[in-house]
DNA sequence: CTTATCTTTCAATTTATTTTGAAAGTTCAA
DNA sequence: TTGAACTTTCAAAATAAATTGAAAGATAAG
């Protein structure tokens, strides 16, 4: 396979992964050109090789800076900017999980512990069943950040340590 | 809070958790409403009680049954269809992850896989970066799962022992 | 069979999301 | 200051996704 060709597909799955989980195809997309760039690039050439309008790599890399995946590498001298990626996927990955439980999770949890306040007199099969629902989720999602955290954690004393032989 | 309000409260919230993470929104709300329904319902109630239509309905039904979320509950001497939802979250979040891996995740890594025939006189910093990158989140990837697989078990032996001290 | 009851399909419509590009805004060197 | 170089905004247009509802397809009872 020719070098292009394989950026190309490369540049299309990470896109098609990323709609499939909510996230705009073409932030990933930007996301994706750049993570494989070994140099930062410039608006206008993530317009040419995505071949989309300015306004649309703009926005996308506006938020994909907020979702700390990528930053501003400004070069004295340069007025354009560039912009270049985090490389370690494993930062990556926990920086998207962390953004995530803070945009999407965090606002249901509070929904959940909203729903607490059900009346007291509130009785009913119905009631029952729906209380139950309401702690057994927020038992996995408690147990879910548990485990996210020690694996976070986990990653921080790779060097350290025996840390990740948890995950072996 | 009444319980009407609480309820309705449930299902928008997972609703938009859902469309959030590139799942339907229907979908999501009707998962909601089975999981907090104490009894399996008919799809004429479901209609009811979102407002839909039969066909987005039946479509969503569906769709919540091959994702192993929900099932048919079949009465004897009845002809319309029941249904009813897992209502252990920790095995339907387990069902959402081993579903969407292999909806989503194993695609990508079937292309990142064929990406590694990269011809071998491609040289270049582009190429190294590239062939860095490939390698980098598919390392991330076995991390990963392994994580998934040891909380699954772990899961699977919670009331046996000890397993979940992994995840304090 | 035939009919009543229920489920599935799918083309047309509606709704939601993404993208464009021109105009407005900003910054800096001269 | 000015104006060239660059970035940001946002209303309109394009695209994509979800929804409807009527028709077609099943199925079982009589």
């Amino acid at each position: 396979m020719k070098f292009d060709e394989a950026k190309q597909k490369f540049i299309q799955g990470w896109g098609s992964l990323g709609s499939n989980w909510g996230i705009n195809r073409t932030m990933a997309q930007v996301h994706a050109l750049l993570l494989i760039s070994p140099v930062s690039l410039t608006t206008e050439e993530i317009m040419e090789e995505l071949q989309i309008s300015r306004g649309n790599a703009n926005m996308n890399l506006r938020e994909l800076i907020t979702w700390g995946l990528i930053r501003k590498d400004l070069k004295p001298g340069n007025r354009k900017e560039f912009f270049y990626a985090e490389k370690d996927m494993w930062k990556a990955a926990m920086q998207i999980i962390k953004e995530r439980r803070k945009r999407e999770l965090e606002p249901l949890m509070q929904v959940l512990g909203e729903l607490k306040n059900l009346d007291k007199e509130e009785k009913g099969e119905g009631v029952r069943e729906f209380r139950k629902t309401i702690d057994n989720i927020e038992d996995v999602i408690a147990k879910a950040d548990s485990a996210l955290d020690k694996l976070s954690r986990a990653q921080d004393n790779w060097l350290l340590g025996g840390m990740m032989k948890l995950l072996k």
